[in-house]
DNA sequence: TGATACAGGACTAAAATGGTCCCCAATTAA
DNA sequence: TTAATTGGGGACCATTTTAGTCCTGTATCA
């Protein structure tokens, strides 16, 4: 389901919470009673994006959490990597040379792209946009054009039969 | 990491690797030996996209996989939703009002037009491209504008300094 | 000083994932 | 007809991830 945890979907609905009251600290157990979520699960999720440097904390009464900086500089992709690591979709998007079927398999290039395509899109989505009740509105382009692909009416390159000869 | 499992990877380089050779027939064996992977493993892989329709399967000698359709016609979204279900960034995303969270979150509307760019994005790579051994050609422009996100009196992304705003 | 509220991490239970195996059904060749 | 080949469908297990709890410590402020 190409699907992001729980815990990062927490994330985000903690963060857009914050976001509406940006000049506020917010302590957890409110935060959690007004998501209706458990009290240490939030903390747990809270503490997560302070290390990542998205939220502030403050101890001691009057403390709580706010915004790093301004709704508008937090992207989709910077809470999603707070929780779950770096955007990549394949292993091998990694680009570490950590799989080994790099030789076999050829599909990690374009792969990678394609994570890079995602990784744009998420990035190109604020905090702002997520919190925002009305919703975004369109259209608009992505910084995508940057990324790769081709026109769909181009026929399909395929690699064909000669490439399979020699394997890499 | 927002990543697909490894089962959608393999599932991936398997089509890959048929796609290259569309003509024949290949078998579960040689197809595990030439992408170096575990036989029972790929045999499962190929199952479950044969019962997504991606690939037709033929038994007996000579029988084997091959694909159901020209490889220009089968995208990354195939592939991914025949091993993990349907392309869904968030479980609310679903739309099918499962989460409880709707009424105190309020990030759902937003997410899923999000979720909807990725399904997007992944639906107009086609496994033609992903085979091919040169990289995805640049640029392009995908058909994204469709898409949603912010409006004018938005400030674009992080491209601006102008963290101001933040929000109206 | 004492109440508040975060920090950090250990820990557990439950679920998803990756992977193997076995037996059956279909197809073809001898 | 029979034998060999090749996929179909599941059951099954081991391991890892995930979600969630809890406890002990430390900073802040009234
Ligand atoms: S599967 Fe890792 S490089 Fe292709
Ligand atoms: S978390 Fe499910 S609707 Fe927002």
């Amino acid at each position: 389901m190409l699907k992001l945890s729980k815990m990062t979907d927490y994330a985000a609905v903690v963060m857009a919470r914050i976001a509406r009251e940006p000049d506020s600290a917010h302590a957890a157990i409110d935060l959690a009673e007004s998501v209706q979520l458990p009290h240490p699960t939030v903390s747990k999720t809270l503490k997560a994006l302070v290390r990542a440097g998205l939220l502030e904390s403050r101890r001691g009464a009057l403390g709580g959490y706010r915004l790093a900086r301004p709704a508008s500089q937090i992207t989709a992709s910077d809470i999603i990597s707070a929780i779950e690591g770096p955007v990549a979709v394949t292993e091998c998007s990694h680009a570490d040379g950590d799989c080994e079927l790099v030789n076999t398999c050829g599909v990690a290039d374009n792969w990678q792209r394609v994570s890079y395509a995602i990784s744009e899109l998420l990035g190109s989505v604020t905090l702002a946009h997520l919190a925002s009740s009305a919703p975004l509105r369109m259209p608009v382009q992505l910084p995508i054009q940057a990324i790769s692909l081709y026109g769909d009416d181009e026929p399909p390159p395929m690699a064909t039969a000669a490439d399979s000869t020699g394997k890499r």
